[in-house]
DNA sequence: AGTATTCTTGACATTAAGTGTCTAAAATAA
DNA sequence: TTATTTTAGACACTTAATGTCAAGAATACT
């Protein structure tokens, strides 16, 4: 389930309408429609706002919100699974290393 | 070996100056060398310049330069090893379906 | 040493990307 | 139909990325 779904799910599950959650959320009525279709990301502290507004576990919107914004930018490319082999390695030796 | 190095080593390799290299990278010479100094990232088409300009296989070169700009974006992060997983395997099954 | 050349640094300008605001039209509910 | 909510697009504002320039630091040469 995508990020702008989940978002919508939980709003419509408090039966808030966007004008509501858009004033606990701080922003237009304009960004939570656009958040919902997907047309933008909302920024990290508008998605901490969300979480509390919605009573969403932040930890787990953010891993998605994460997820998506890597996904957007290797989508394309031929090599996207060993990008991230290389990347998931040099973390993995940065954890060890601070043992 | 970071990117960085790596095209370090190439450009001594080659015995170009800062200078001659950045003409055929179409650049500033402080550009090149922010690079080698991992001040700055070279951008897609600098990095393509890059290796024609130094005879580096390109597609090497981008897989690194991808790596280390999504390395950036999550190193923080406490999630970061779950957060890659899950963009893999969305773009695992995106793969399947397009079989 | 002194001079020439290369490399580095930082300040600033420019451009591009992200974000916010507003309004009018479209969709939905009453 | 009327009222309300949601959507879409134009535009302004802000921040991040990139480029340019010039002066200082480091290195190489004689």
């Amino acid at each position: 389930m995508y990020l702008s779904e989940l978002l919508k799910y939980h709003r419509e599950k408090k039966a808030l309408l966007m004008r509501e959650l858009a004033y606990k959320v701080d922003v237009d009525t304009a960004i939570i429609s656009k958040i919902e279709k997907g047309d933008r990301k909302p920024t990290k502290e508008q998605l901490h706002k969300y979480a509390v507004a919605l009573d969403i576990d932040y930890t787990h919107l953010h891993t998605l919100w994460l997820s998506e914004k890597v996904y957007q930018e290797i989508k394309e490319e031929e090599t996207a699974l060993e990008v991230l082999k290389v990347v998931a390695k040099r973390i993995k030796e940065e954890k060890k290393n601070n043992e």
